[in-house]
RNA sequence: GUGGGCGUAGCUCAGUUGGUUAGAGCUCUGGAUUGUGAUUCCAGAGGUCGUGGGUUCGAGUCCCAUCGUCCACCCCA
């Protein structure tokens, strides 16, 4: 009986995993030059600590969570996403208290969900998180980070939708209209909506049942409801985009699944995947450190799915940096071949950079041309006794960019530095 | 969790109303005289037809279950 992956956990295979470092490299590089530090965070956390953070009537919580107990007895859940545990280990290490933290966090995270293309169960996040700073400088900053990312990746056609949550008084006096709003419609809602009426009335505003969009037309908007201190920041926001260049739509209706929440939510979309269009998403959310047990503490960040980012790379035909081998070493008859084996480890010392595959398991030097063609190299150097006696290589362009030629080991080093670039 | 499509060689797929040793292209291996790739020609390797049951004289082909995958809903990154 053969094995299995788990449903929904997929493999990344060599083929494929250059897209995978070539975002890394970008990301971290662009979170290194905003002043980010990176976070590395155990993939196992108590249970309770999602329950308290994401909260727990969301549907990420209810229902799709990894929970278990373990040995002990404790209560576990495979993190869900990746705020929760950063803002847990910020408390535990005392970085919050009184000071500003930008802290970056990257890694696998679980959800038990039906997977389709961009959905799966175990999937990735890029999380940028600011600590400690209050005023919307900060909200614009990380928003400018997920931009300048796209930047140097060179993707395109991205919309930033924004929207804003307001305080939470604000938010109390626009769920209250919501709810009487919706009740005076209640017989034309769809049952879902009817049940999420009470429980969490806005993502009725996020309805894709026409009936309901409909009455979702002429509901309340939470814009109207915002006091002054939500409208200044959000305004800020808005004039820091602006300045920026940085374009968005605000969207009114765009609401967060997790509970957290408050003043400015975004999100970047795209049209070219299908149902999964939301690549990258977060807001402010000033009240969560307070509400897991940390001093009083204001947050804002985004969660940017790597699965969702490399497909859309694809469809994009984004160009990744390659890690395929550069030089392919060819040899053959019993002197030669020792020549050659010294040779590889010599050539990697003297050029770090350089990615040389050395053939192992014989074969004539057409299946051994064959193989170096095959692998993507540029350059195959071509080691008989006939070279090895005359201290040599055959340097061969496999990619027409000149006739082969004889190059003596003394000076190889140098010439493919020249010819790579290294 | 709901509804639907699909699972045949490493990859992309064909397999006719169920009927003998299951096919193609690409990839891979070897060869077309002695040491030169990606083009051409020849040959070869590679599949318990996702898995487990059932119907039948006989199942890749029909039925059931199960696992995986894809799409939409839901939810979200």
């Amino acid at each position: 009986m053969k094995i299995q992956s788990v449903r929904g956990m997929n493999d990344v295979l060599p083929a494929d995993s250059s897209a995978w470092q070539h975002v890394h490299a970008v990301a971290a590089q662009v979170f290194a030059a905003y002043g980010y530090g990176e976070l590395r965070l155990p993939v196992v956390e108590r249970t309770e600590l999602f329950k308290r953070a994401v909260g727990e009537v969301t549907d990420v919580v209810e229902k799709e969570m990894y929970s278990f107990e373990d040995r002990g007895g404790e209560r576990l859940s495979l993190r869900p996403e990746l705020t929760a545990g950063v803002i847990r280990a910020g408390i535990e290490h005392g970085i919050l208290f009184n000071q500003q933290q930008r802290i970056w966090c990257t890694g696998p995270v679980f959800r038990y969900e039906r997977p389709q293309a961009g959905r799966y169960r175990q999937f990735h996040q890029l999380d940028v998180e600011a600590f400690g700073i209050a005023t919307p400088d900060a909200d614009v900053e990380i928003i400018a980070i997920a931009a300048q990312l796209w930047k140097r990746l060179g993707m395109s056609g991205f919309q930033l939708q924004i929207n804003t949550l307001g305080t939470l008084p604000s938010r109390a006096a626009h769920r209250a209209a919501l709810i009487d709003y919706l009740l005076q419609h209640e017989a034309a809602l769809d049952e879902d909506a009817k049940r999420r009426l009470h429980t969490n009335p806005l993502r009725v505003l996020d309805s894709k049942v026409p009936a309901t969009q409909a009455i979702v037309e002429g509901a309340p908007s939470l814009l109207d409801y915002l006091d002054e201190p939500s409208i200044a920041h959000f305004d800020a926001v808005k004039a820091g985009l602006e300045a920026l260049g940085i374009a968005y739509v605000i969207n009114p209706r765009l609401v967060r699944g997790l509970d957290y929440y408050t003043h400015t939510v975004f999100e970047w979309v795209t049209d070219q995947l299908g149902a999964q269009g939301t690549v990258c998403a977060g807001g402010r959310y000033d009240g969560l450190v307070e509400q897991l047990g940390g001093p009083k503490t204001t947050g804002v960040g985004f969660g940017l799915g790597i699965e969702r980012l490399i497909l859309l790379m694809a469809v994009q035909q984004v160009p990744v940096v390659s890690n395929q081998p550069q030089v392919y070493i060819c040899r053959f008859g019993a002197e030669a071949e020792r020549v050659a084996l010294r040779l590889s480890e010599t050539l990697r010392d003297q050029l770090p950079g350089l990615r040389l595959v050395l053939n192992a398991g014989g074969g004539s030097l057409k299946s051994q041309l064959k193989r170096a063609d095959g692998c993507g190299a540029r350059l195959a150097l071509i080691i008989g006794d006939d070279e090895a006696a005359a201290g040599a290589v055959q340097v061969k362009s496999l990619r027409g960019e000149g006739e082969a030629f004889t190059c003596s080991l003394t000076e190889l080093a140098a010439e493919l530095s020249r010819r790579l670039a290294l």
